[in-house]
DNA sequence: TAGGCCATCTGGTCCT
DNA sequence: AGGACCAGATGGCCTA
């Protein structure tokens, strides 16, 4: 192509080798920045993460963190991402209540400003509150606005076809990446897994960044 | 021992 | 030109 990668001039040996080095400690370095970001979004994911089947093991974790195995990359994400996505349909459902209370009051009523301090997220654990483990948002992440307020029911194991994106395991390679229509957001067609209820995505095969 | 997860090296491409 | 980003290859560690 009109870019070559080649030097304008022929490196050394040793000018090859130092430029290696260089370049390999930058790209250890990047990574390891990557992962500051992975653990301080770990960190987050916490208390979202416990897993009673899981072990201690030799692996790092932090301080005052609860015992267990660190939460892989890959889970680490796709736990943030149905996090995300149930805190969304958890705002949603909180409208939706808010309106009809709303309508039942009366706008300029105290009690609505005091439904939303005093109601409790439904993130939060705690007694009769909803309470999320890493299987929950691994699995059934965001439920349906109408079935979000529903602490255990929202989980649909019994449906056949499961998301991708949803499962705790490996993603199958045959359906990432996925692409989120952006009809979905705005009430469109949900996806036809069935078990995570989100807006529907396209299973399709990236064109090549870098065509050969 | 197989499989999962990870860090590192490496070469290619893109960006500033 | 040099740095950033990306993906493939490789080998080590750990667990079931």
């Amino acid at each position: 192509g009109p870019r070559s990668a080649k030097p304008q001039r022929e490196l050394s040996p040793e000018e090859q080798q130092e430029l290696r080095r260089k370049i390999n400690s930058r790209e250890r370095k990047r990574m390891q920045d990557l992962n500051i970001a992975m653990d301080a979004l770990r960190e987050v994911m916490v208390p979202y993460a416990s897993s009673p089947s899981s072990a201690s093991s030799s692996q790092s974790h932090q301080p005052g963190a609860p015992p267990g195995r660190r939460l892989s990359k890959i889970s680490t994400l796709v736990l943030a991402r149905n996090y995300i996505l149930l805190l969304g349909s958890s705002l949603q459902e909180m409208r939706r209540l808010l309106g009809e209370v709303s309508v039942g009051m009366g706008v300029n009523t105290g009690p609505v400003p005091r439904l939303l301090l005093t109601g409790g997220w439904p993130l939060i654990s705690g007694p009769g509150q909803l309470l999320l483990s890493q299987e929950s948002l691994l699995t059934s992440s965001a439920s349906s606005p109408s079935a979000s307020s529903s602490s255990s029911s929202s989980t649909s194991s019994s449906s056949a076809a499961k998301c991708a994106l949803l499962s705790s395991g490996p993603m199958d390679a045959s359906l990432a990446p996925v692409q989120w229509s952006s009809a979905g957001a705005s009430g469109g067609p949900l996806c036809p897994c069935g078990v995570c209820r989100l807006p529907r995505f396209s299973h399709s095969t990236p064109a090549p960044r870098f065509p050969k």
